[in-house]
DNA sequence: ATGGTAGCATGGCTA
């Protein structure tokens, strides 16, 4: 089983690109962020002609996530209990029976945080504070759980360019570090970094100047699961050729391979 | 320190 995430900064206009990645990749899961449309302005038929089941939690020019499924979804929330910045459409939430088991699969795009210190940037701060207990209290020993998404936060040094040039920067402060190292103890693993130990990819790279061309990114998309599911990944790669093409986001895609056996 | 690009929406906000 294949499951990808990608922030497409806009469904509309990314539309022709992420019909060719599902024609190439074939996700059986593709978890989409920063849709930038209402509900109705979604494209929808366009990918259940595809095969996909689809559940979106839109919004007017900002934000909003989606999910596709080519398992059936037997259970939708546009939001968590205790989520700081619920007018915003950033959590999808579905459950699924997928081969590895019945599982909580979320679509999750992260606030980015404006200017460090900033009444965003608190409100960034306090947004994973609230998914993190969130997420605290709902994880057990049996539930399978896969969050995957734009966290806007990278975890380490070796998860940005220059990790002294970027430690002031917005997305890797101290504090907003630590918000996703609590997240992460709550009991969840980064699905890239169990299969890439020592490996510097970014999954982000700014369109302004020369940061492409550079190289110079940030890691701050990925795709995180409980332990049991963990148990399960085959690998996890990030796909920097979308971030290439022409007309592209300014991420990339995250994709996990799980081999389909129950763990 | 600022600006560089992109999308939404058509001025300025968000990233």
């Amino acid at each position: 089983m294949t499951l990808s995430t990608w922030n497409i900064n806009s469904i509309r206009v990314r539309l022709p690109l992420v019909l060719q990645f599902i024609q190439e990749r074939q996700p059986h899961i593709l978890l989409l962020q920063e849709i930038k449309c209402t509900n109705d302005q979604f494209p929808k038929s366009e990918f259940e002609d595809q095969g996909y089941n689809v559940e979106v939690h839109g919004e007017k020019s900002y934000n909003g996530v989606a999910i596709l499924s080519k398992f059936p979804i037997e259970k939708v929330d546009t939001t968590f209990s205790g989520n700081t910045l619920e007018d915003q459409a950033r959590f999808l939430s579905i459950e699924a029976k997928l081969p590895i088991g019945y599982s909580n699969i979320i679509s999750l795009y992260a606030p980015n945080g404006g200017q460090v210190n900033s009444k965003k940037y608190d409100e960034k701060l306090n947004f994973f504070q609230s998914l993190k207990e969130y997420i605290s209290a709902t994880l057990r020993y049996d539930l399978s759980l896969i969050i995957g998404g734009d966290f806007n936060i990278a975890a380490e040094n070796l998860d940005v360019y220059d990790h002294v040039q970027c430690s002031n920067n917005i997305c890797f402060t101290i504090q907003e570090r630590q918000k996703l190292r609590a997240l992460i103890n709550a009991g969840l693993c980064d699905l890239y970094r169990i299969k890439n130990p020592d490996k510097q990819e970014w999954s982000w790279w700014d369109y302004k100047g020369r940061f492409f061309d550079m190289d110079h990114g940030m890691r701050i998309d990925t795709i995180m699961s409980s332990y049991n599911v963990a148990q399960s990944l085959n690998d996890c790669v990030i796909e920097k050729a979308w971030r290439r093409k022409k007309s592209t986001s300014d991420h990339a895609p995250v994709t996990a391979i799980f081999s389909d056996e129950k763990s």
